[in-house]
DNA sequence: ATGAAAGCGCTAACAT
DNA sequence: ATGTTAGCGCTTTCAT
C-alpha cells in the first residue's frame, strides 16, 4: 500500500488562516486566549479545508486519545453471539456508550478480554498500550475481579465498574439489582401472592446475590415465609429447567416465580407447560433482564429491565468528567430499573380478584 | 488528569536488549535482516518488559494503524437497538470481524454513519481522519451508495462492500441472496408446493431484489406460475402483516410463503393465526435472516441464514490482504447461506405425504 | 545485518 | 493574546 499521510493537517489550516499552529490547536480544543475573530477565522479555514484532527497525533503529543474502551468477557460474549438467542447486552452497551461518547467527541471501542487466562494483565496492558484510551469501562464479572481492578488502579487510567458496588479503585456504577428484585417481589405481593419462588443466577456474578437479597428483604417485610422457595440456577436454560422443576413439582408449589434472567424464565415457562400449570392463571412469572425474547414467549413475559444502555451512558459521562479532572461522585452511582408489564402475571388462583 | 506517557517504549526495549531502536522495530514488524539470535534477544526483552507498540505512534510514523473500521447505518442501527427485537446483525458483524482481526493483530472499530445527511462525506472523512483505519467495511445500504463508494474510492483506503455485487471501487463481498432464495424455493417445491408466495423487502436494499429474483428463477424453472404471488413489504412487521393478508385472504392462496426477513415472517404467522390457517399443516413458512426470534415463535421458523459473521470475517481477510499489497480477488467473493430447518414447513395440504 | 537521523501531526511549555 | 520550540513513540529513509 501507498504510504498514507493525513490529507489536511493543522499546518494547512494554520497557513490558510494565517496564524500559528498553536492558535489552531487552541481553537480545536476550545482553549481560552483566542480572540473571537481569530477563532472565527480559524474555524472558517477548518470548515473550508474539511480538517479533522488526527487522534494518533493528539495522543502522541500527550493529550487525550478521545477513546473509551469498553471491556467485556471474551468467552461469554462469544458464546452469546454464537448462540444467537437474542442476548443484547453488547448492543445495549453500544447504544448507551456510543451515543454518549459521540456527544462529547469521544469514541467507544469495544474489546473482549479473557478473564480466565492467567495473563489477564498482559491482555489488558496490550489493549491499553495499543489504544491509550482515556477511560475504561469494566462489566461483570470483570468489574469485581480484584486482579483486574487492582491492575487498572495502578495504571492511572480512569475506569468505571459497571454492576459493582465495591469500594476501591475505579468508579462503581450499579444497576440496583437488589432494589429491583425487591420491587418485583412487592409487585407480586401487592397482587395477593404469598408463596413467591425465586430462581437465583450464577454465584460467579455478584448481582445474583443482590437479587436474592432483594427478594428475601421484600418477603421478610411482608412476613412471608421463604422456606423452600429459593432454587439455585446459573443463568443457563438447563439450570432454569432444573430449578423450575424443583419449585413446581412440590405439593406446596409457589403461585409465582421470579427468575434471575430471561433464559431461566423461558425454561420455567416450558416446565409449567409440561406440568400443565397455566401461566399466568395458575402461576405468575417475572423475569430479569428484559432481553428480546420476552416479546416472543407465550405469554409475553413481564420482566425487570436491566438498564444497560443507561448505565453505560452514565459510566461514559463519569469517565469523561474524571478525565477533565472532576472528582468522581462520593456516593455510589445507581441507575434504577423498571418493570415492564406484559402478560405473565395475574392474581394467585383462588384470590378475590382472580 | 496527569499527562500519561507510554510506560514501556521501544527505547526501553532497545536499551534492555542493547540494540538500536531500528532493530527492535524490525523485530516487531517481522522484517528481514535480523539475525535469529538478535531477534531472540529482542523478543526476550519485549516479553520481559511487557512492551506493546503504541498504535498512535505507529500510525504517526506513516505505517499501519491496525484498525479496521466497520461502518453501519446510524438511524437503522439505533432503531434496532432501541426496539430490542433481537436483531443481531451488529453482534454477528462483531463476531466475525473482531475474531478475524484479532488473528492478524488488528482491531475492529464499529462506527455509525448517517446516510441520509447531506454531509455523509464530512462524517466519513471525520472518522477516517480521526482514526486513520487501514481498511473500511461498508454494509447495506451504504455498500451500494454511489456517493459513499465514490468518496472512499478517492481516499486510497482499501474498503469492502458487504452485500453488494456492483463493480467499481472497493471489494464486493456478497451473501448470495439470489442463490439462497432460489434454494429456499426449491426446498418448498421439492416438498410438493406449487403455489409459493413471496414477501419482498424494502427496495432501498438491493438484496431485496435479488431475493425476489431467486424465487422467480426457481419458480420459472419448475414451471410454476407466479401470477399474484408476490407481495411488497419493507422489512417491518406492519408491512409484513399487510403483505401476508394480501396473500392469504384470497381464495387461491399460496400453500407456502417465503418472507424476506424474520419480522415479516413473524407477522405472517400472526395473520395465519388470525385467519385460522395452521402452520405448517395448512401453510408452510420460510423466513430470511435467521435472527434470534426464529427460536421463539410457535412453531419455530425454518429460516435461511444470513451469514453475516462469515461475510464480515471474509471482508476483514480481504482488507488485510489488500493492505499488504495483494490484489483483490478478480471474481466476486460470495459467502453462501444455509437453510436452518425447524418446524414451519410441511408438505402442502392434500399432498400424498401430508 | 545493523545503526543514525529525520520527521509524522499535534500539544505542553515557554517565550513574547 | 499569540508565536516558537521541543518532543511524544515509532518507522522510514539513508548510512555503515
Amino acid at each position: 500500500m501507498a504510504r498514507r499521510r493525513q490529507a489536511v493537517t493543522i499546518k494547512h489550516v494554520a497557513a490558510d488562516a494565517g496564524v500559528s499552529l498553536q492558535t489552531v490547536s487552541r481553537v480545536i480544543n476550545n482553549e481560552p486566549n483566542v480572540r473571537p475573530e481569530m477563532k472565527e477565522r480559524v474555524q472558517a479555514s477548518i470548515d473550508k479545508l474539511g480538517y479533522v484532527p488526527s487522534i494518533a497525533a493528539q495522543r502522541m503529543s500527550g493529550s487525550r486519545s478521545y477513546l473509551i474502551l469498553a471491556i467485556n468477557d471474551r468467552d461469554r460474549t462469544i458464546a452469546d453471539w454464537r448462540a444467537r438467542q437474542g442476548t443484547d447486552w453488547v448492543d445495549q452497551m453500544l447504544l448507551g456508550g456510543m451515543l454518549k461518547c459521540a456527544e462529547h467527541g469521544y469514541r467507544m471501542i469495544f474489546e473482549l478480554v479473557d478473564t480466565h487466562s492467567d495473563h489477564v494483565e498482559r491482555e489488558l496492558l496490550g489493549a491499553i498500550a495499543a489504544l491509550q484510551p482515556d477511560g475504561i469501562i469494566l462489566t461483570p464479572p470483570h468489574s469485581d475481579n480484584p486482579q483486574i481492578v487492582n491492575f487498572l488502579g495502578e495504571q492511572k487510567i480512569p475506569f468505571a465498574r459497571i454492576g459493582s458496588v465495591q469500594n476501591g479503585a475505579g468508579i462503581p456504577v450499579s444497576m440496583d439489582d437488589e432494589g429491583s428484585a425487591r420491587q418485583a417481589t412487592e409487585y407480586l405481593l401487592a397482587r395477593g401472592h404469598r408463596r413467591i419462588g425465586f430462581i437465583a443466577g450464577s454465584s460467579e456474578y455478584a448481582l445474583s446475590g443482590w437479587r436474592v437479597d432483594g427478594w428475601q428483604a421484600a418477603m421478610a417485610a411482608a412476613g412471608a415465609a421463604i422456606d423452600s422457595l429459593l432454587a439455585q440456577g446459573d443463568f443457563s436454560y438447563a439450570s432454569g429447567e432444573a430449578a423450575a422443576r424443583q419449585l413446581l413439582e412440590r405439593a406446596d408449589r409457589p403461585s409465582a416465580i421470579i427468575a434471575s434472567n430471561d433464559q431461566m424464565a423461558l425454561a420455567t415457562l416450558e416446565v409449567a407447560r409440561a406440568l400443565e400449570i397455566a401461566v399466568p392463571q395458575d402461576l405468575s412469572l417475572i423475569s430479569f433482564d428484559n432481553t428480546p425474547l420476552v416479546h416472543f414467549t407465550q405469554p409475553p413475559l413481564t420482566a425487570v429491565d436491566q438498564p444497560i444502555a443507561a448505565t453505560t451512558s452514565k459510566a461514559v459521562e463519569l469517565l469523561i468528567a474524571a478525565q477533565k479532572g472532576e472528582a468522581p461522585p462520593a456516593a455510589l452511582t445507581v441507575v434504577s430499573a423498571t418493570i415492564y408489564e406484559r402478560e405473565s402475571v395475574a392474581p394467585p388462583p383462588g384470590a378475590p380478584g382472580a
